[in-house]
DNA sequence: TTCTTATTCAAGTAGGTTCTTGAATAACAC
DNA sequence: GTGTTATTCAAGAACCTACTTGAATAAGAA
């Protein structure tokens, strides 16, 4: 038994990464690089806060383990340190799902009600892609495509979508997916095709979880 | 877009359980409890806290979701809330893992050098078991071996082991396990059998592991 | 070189966390 | 009822965190 002080620092060790998590604009810088790689001043519009703000959250992060930086010419790019991180930032947003508590009260008041979505699953999904009966929107911040997305997918970014209304083709049902199940763009782009009558759903998670489950990933080049 | 306050309190509570987590003494008391349920004055000399310290840290696993309750009696037991948590506390140790950093330092001087120590992972030992070559040791607490073991273990606490080295059968590999692999227990055990000249080997990972494998479990009464 | 842009650093303030101590509950035994 | 034991609550001291502001680097362009 004994060394109770060595225990106590190996247990504050392990536990970096999850006080690098334990905050939520950190948790939002997270679930944006879960989607590729980002420079600090976009992560900054992202999550809404300062450049130095967000800086300062990045360097915490990264001393964690959780992220990884290059550089390229004047700018920072940030991505996830690893497939570990990916692990560890689902399990935490599932162990808040099944705690339930305010959880929901919260989830409704910033996605809406969704009860009236159509969605589809990944395995739905990949069988329609492969008939061709379907069209799907990107529907994230268009770096996001750039770095990787479903193959065959247009980019529409949100709030470009009622612009280019008219050059989505007709006569297919859209499925558009963005982030994950707590990303609001897929909702607000399905609520707007059908407004346009135009027959649409999301796709239950997001990007993450589709190149997670190893399915097929494309990028520009 | 929109309402980025109500985005901040939805990512504020999904980080909820990693706040919990974020802390040295809470991530024992996690650890400890993967094992199976115990009561507040037990967990609290698992971590060598007080009481008053230990209850207040529960409270807060509580809260979070991380943990549940149930009295009998005059005390009350605390176990982990379900299998999400155990996979976001195996994702969080697999992240320290990656990161390297300092856990390599840490980890060799609380574990020692575990380069001499004999290992076998789950898929050998379960072979083993049904060959009938091989003598497997618990070497946890009593009460965690009485929450579940595995099948034909023999308990023998480590701070038992040096009393009971002579009622170990004779003739046959040992294999000891313990929590998982951030516990020195039986590092120590295969240590004092190797000394009196036995034939030990370590189990990879911990009892979680194996359960949560879907081998088969046993348990008191 | 000087200018520009992206990022980081430094210092300050408001508020949160951890552990201690001693008192308060809650369930049970007598 | 009283006494006993397990747990929780409350208040306080020392320390850590999050965000702000303004200055400092560092790479590249002119």
């Amino acid at each position: 038994m004994g060394d109770h002080r060595a225990k106590e620092a190996l247990f504050d060790v392990l536990v970096e990464a999850a006080r690098a998590l334990g905050n939520g604009r950190r948790a939002e810088l997270v679930d944006v690089l879960a989607q590729g790689e980002r420079s600090v001043e976009e992560l900054a519009v992202e999550i809404s806060q300062s450049v130095a703000n967000t800086s300062q959250h990045l360097q915490r992060l990264l001393r964690a383990g959780v992220i990884s930086s290059r550089r390229s010419g004047t700018r920072i790019y940030y991505s996830l340190a690893g497939p570990a991180v990916e692990r560890l930032w689902r399990a935490l947003r599932e162990t808040a799902e099944a705690h339930a508590g305010e959880l929901g009260a919260l989830a409704l008041s910033y996605l809406g009600d969704r009860t009236s979505l159509g969605t589809i699953n990944r395995d739905e999904l990949q069988r329609r892609l492969k008939q061709g009966d379907v069209v799907v929107l990107d529907v994230r911040p268009r770096p996001e495509y750039d770095a990787a997305h479903i193959p065959g997918a247009l980019s529409v970014p949100v709030d470009h979508l009622k612009a280019r209304l008219s050059q989505i083709p007709e006569g297919r049902d859209i499925v558009a997916y963005c982030r994950g199940s707590y990303c609001v763009y897929a909702d607000d782009a399905v609520r707007e095709l059908s407004d346009d009558g135009r027959r649409a759903m999301r796709l239950e998670e997001g990007f993450p979880e589709w190149k997670a489950a190893g399915l097929p990933v494309e990028s520009a080049t």
